[in-house]
RNA sequence: GGCCAUUUAGCUCAGUUGGUAGAGCGCCACGUUCACAUCGUGGAAGUCACUGGUUCGAGUCCAGUAAUGGCCACCA
């Protein structure tokens, strides 16, 4: 045995001999009980990161643990075609070329897009490999596998023969970057320094109700606000009804400057006396609060901002000016005409695309809804039940408030990279002109039928029309990846799979995604299958660099897990990632403490040197011989670290299990018992030989590799570590 | 505006039934024949953010304060 321990000599060679054995393939046999984790599919647009490190440790330890515990463990790997993302990533790649996708079209762009993320897949399961995955590539699954898309146009069938998918004008988040609707939850919110500008209202003398209506000394009612150009929409302003500097207005009327459109006085109970002026103009086309309050009292919708940033037609003299140039012009023409009385610097959150960082604007458009209300009952029910339990608990309490507060789910994406919603048209007549517009599509007659199927339906069940136009638009990818927990089992198919393994055990995921997945997946588990989806939701934390920066390519601080781990090993860089971490907080990664890891591993080499290369001619295999007190003390804290390494992965205590393993192997093992050892060797050779290959057992989910590479040198019967039996 | 988390040794952090403060890294001294210098032995180092309370006893429970970070929300 070398001196030093080579971990680019054993870790390739165990891993591939692991898959080959089979080992990863658990069998469905009813006398053993499964254990399940579904992987979160990594997104098919780049390479896996430090985050990816940190869920293929946590979700191999519970694996492995429970592998050699005896069930039938399965840990399902797979591939998210990552809808928006994807397709933000790849047209990035198209503007080096100078194109967008666009010039390649609709069909060439999936094409490319399709061909890039079976590309990056490839790339992922390799690295997955690398960090010691023992997931079962035999049932390996993507989002866009046929089989996968057939069982979400089903769902979506589903929810809407139940009345729980349906399509309306909402107002939704508009990404004008990436052109598609988005889900609240798609948006981020950022502080933003504007000005908040106050613009004067000319009041209108109500004659036939002549006295009723008193106008202020200026005869003006001002309103303030963040965004002028939006008055182009207005149609009212509102007061607060109990606000008593208003109240002779209410029912009054007010003139929108600059384009004279005459708008009533409404008093409505969402405005705040205290902001501003206490007077707010409503558009109720481009604002949420705007919207509801036009919907309390009946009035018009004028969009005056379209789908391209443009000022549309509505907007009159100010028509074809990008919303900022509208701006700006009409800021000019309210100052030139006495309308703008005052501005001050104001701080406020602007609405951001995820994606792409854009600045999102909220319009109203024709598309496809999940009701909310329903399902989130059935989901807030199976948490309080404790059908489901969430670590660290605290989450139980964002996840009741998030549930109890949900509008809407729109899923419809007017992007091309997904799958295509399963809803067809009698003739273009059903399509919204958005939809026409931005896929070019020619008119074409028919009823404008609307057909909701699992496959293309041959003629329109109304009409006998052949011709139907399947809907451009694709799913939210969070509606696909929301049904993941059960569609790589084989749903709706009640295949063997599914019998078997779901509910699945474990949903192991960072927090950061908590809402966007973890949230649906529960909705749709339970409405799709009947059951939970999984028994227990484990979170982790971001991990940061050395100083608790996030990591970021531009920053430079990025830890490329492969990278690391070439440098010093996989187990080192898995343990470094469990050590002295704590469920649901983010922890911070530097070298140092992967070095430190790596240390550890060549402690334990040289641990197995001492033990394995002593070759004397004859000694007592078995623990017969009477004990010396040493002897009593190392057995006793096997036992006391065996039992307490069990407890604390039975209670998904990670970091517990990583330091009692390498306190114990370290500094009772090493540093105290060889060390009394070496004056009387050949007696303590059976004992050596057990406590170094109970350790190995025991630390073999944490650092597979050189625990296998040990425990093979080891006198035993079995054929790998990976299935031997958990200490007991 | 609401909610949550964090605050423990120089640094990064563990500490789950309340019982004399722990780890990794770093630091100081010594030690290279006999598994390992990717090492060993020994050592210095903390009034566990602050204030009050419960208790025989509180880093650990309760109330409040402060600082930092995060999440959610229709702040015009």
């Amino acid at each position: 045995m070398d001196k030093v321990y080579q971990h680019q000599e054993t870790e390739g060679k165990w891993s591939s001999f692991w898959e080959k054995q089979g080992y990863f393939t658990p069998e469905i046999n009813p006398k053993k009980k499964p254990f399940t984790i579904i992987m979160p599919p990594p997104n098919a647009n780049g390479e896996l990161h430090v985050g990816h490190a940190l869920f293929v440790t946590l979700q191999d330890i519970l694996t492995r643990y429970h592998r050699m515990k005896g069930n039938s463990a399965l840990w399902l790997p797979g591939a998210d075609h990552a809808g928006i993302q994807t397709q933000v990533v790849y047209e990035r790649i198209l503007e080096k070329q100078g194109k967008t996708r666009y010039d390649l079209g609709r069909n060439e762009f999936y094409a490319q897009v399709y061909d890039f993320t079976l590309k990056n897949k490839e790339v992922m399961e390799d690295q997955l490999r690398r960090l010691g995955a023992s997931c079962d590539w035999s049932r390996e699954k993507f989002t866009l596998d046929p089989a996968i898309s057939k069982a979400v146009y089903l769902t979506f069938k589903k929810l809407y023969d139940d009345g729980l998918a349906y399509r309306g004008e909402r107002m939704i988040n508009w990404c004008p970057r990436c052109t598609t609707a988005l889900s609240d939850a798609e948006i981020v919110h950022q502080e933003k320094e504007a000005t908040l500008w106050f613009i004067r209202y000319p009041l209108i003398q109500e004659t036939e109700k002549a006295g009723q209506c008193v106008p202020l000394k200026e005869k003006f009612i001002v309103v303030a606000t963040t965004r002028p150009e939006t008055m182009l929409g207005d149609t009212a302003v509102a007061v607060n009804p109990d606000d008593k500097r208003y109240k002779n207005l209410i029912g009054c009327k007010a003139y929108v400057p600059l384009i004279s459109r005459e708008i009533p006085i409404i008093a409505d109970n969402s405005v705040d006396k205290k902001f501003g002026t206490g007077a707010v103009k409503v558009t109720p086309a481009h604002d949420p609060t705007d919207f509801e309050i036009s919907e309390r009292h009946n009035l018009p919708k004028i969009q005056i901002i379209g789908f391209d940033s443009k000022v549309t037609a509505e907007g009159k003299r100010y028509a074809g000016l990008k919303f900022n140039e509208a701006r700006r012009q009409i800021l000019e023409d309210l100052k030139k005409e006495g309308f703008l009385e005052k501005e001050k610097p104001y701080l406020h959150s602007v609405g951001r695309c995820e994606r792409c960082n854009d600045v999102v604007e909220p319009l109203i458009s024709l598309q496809w809804f999940i009701k909310m209300k329903p399902l989130a009952t059935l989901a807030i029910r199976a948490v309080k039940e404790g059908k489901i339990k969430l670590l660290p608990r605290r989450f139980e309490k964002v996840y009741y408030q998030w549930m109890e507060n949900l509008r809407d789910w729109c899923v419809s994406r007017q992007i091309w990279w997904g799958h295509q919603l399963p809803v067809w048209y009698c003739g273009t007549k059903g399509l919204s002109d958005l939809q026409r517009r931005l896929n070019d599509i020619a008119e074409t007659p028919g009823c404008g039928e609307v057909i909701v199927a699992a496959e293309k339906p041959s003629e329109c069940p109304k009409c006998q029309n052949a011709k139907l136009i399947q809907d451009p638009d694709t799913f939210d990818t969070w509606f696909s990846s929301g049904q993941w927990p059960f569609t790589t089992l084989g749903w709706p198919k009640q295949t063997s799979d599914f019998q078997y393994f779901y509910p699945t055990s474990v949903m192991e995921t960072g927090y950061d995604i908590f809402f966007l997945w973890v949230t649906r997946m529960i909705v749709l588990g339970l409405y799709c299958t009947g059951q939970v989806p999984f028994q227990t939701v484990y979170l982790h934390g971001i991990v940061r660099d050395a100083k608790g920066q996030k990591m970021s390519k531009s920053k430079g601080n990025v830890i490329n897990p492969l990278t690391v781990a070439d440098q010093y090993g996989a187990d080192a860089v898995r343990m470094a990632l469990v050590f002295n971490t704590t469920p649901g907080n983010d922890q911070n990664l530097g070298e140092d403490k992967i070095r430190g890891m790596r240390n550890f591993t060549n402690k334990i080499w040289n641990i197995a040197r001492f033990v394995i290369d002593f070759k004397p001619d004859s000694y007592e295999t078995g623990i017969t011989k009477t004990l010396q007190a040493e002897d009593k003390v190392i057995l006793e804290e096997l036992k006391k670290t065996q039992e307490k390494v069990t407890k604390s992965l039975e209670n998904f205590r990670f970091s517990e299990a990583a330091q009692t393993l390498y306190q114990f192997i370290w500094h009772q093992f090493a540093d105290i018992y060889i060390e009394k050892a070496k004056s009387r060797r050949a007696e303590t050779q059976a004992i050596l030989e057990h406590v170094l290959k109970v350790s190995m057992e025991l630390l073999h989910p944490f650092m597979p590799y050189v625990t296998e590479e040990i425990w093979q040198k080891l006198p035993h019967q079995g054929k790998s570590i990976m299935v031997a039996p958990w200490p007991k």
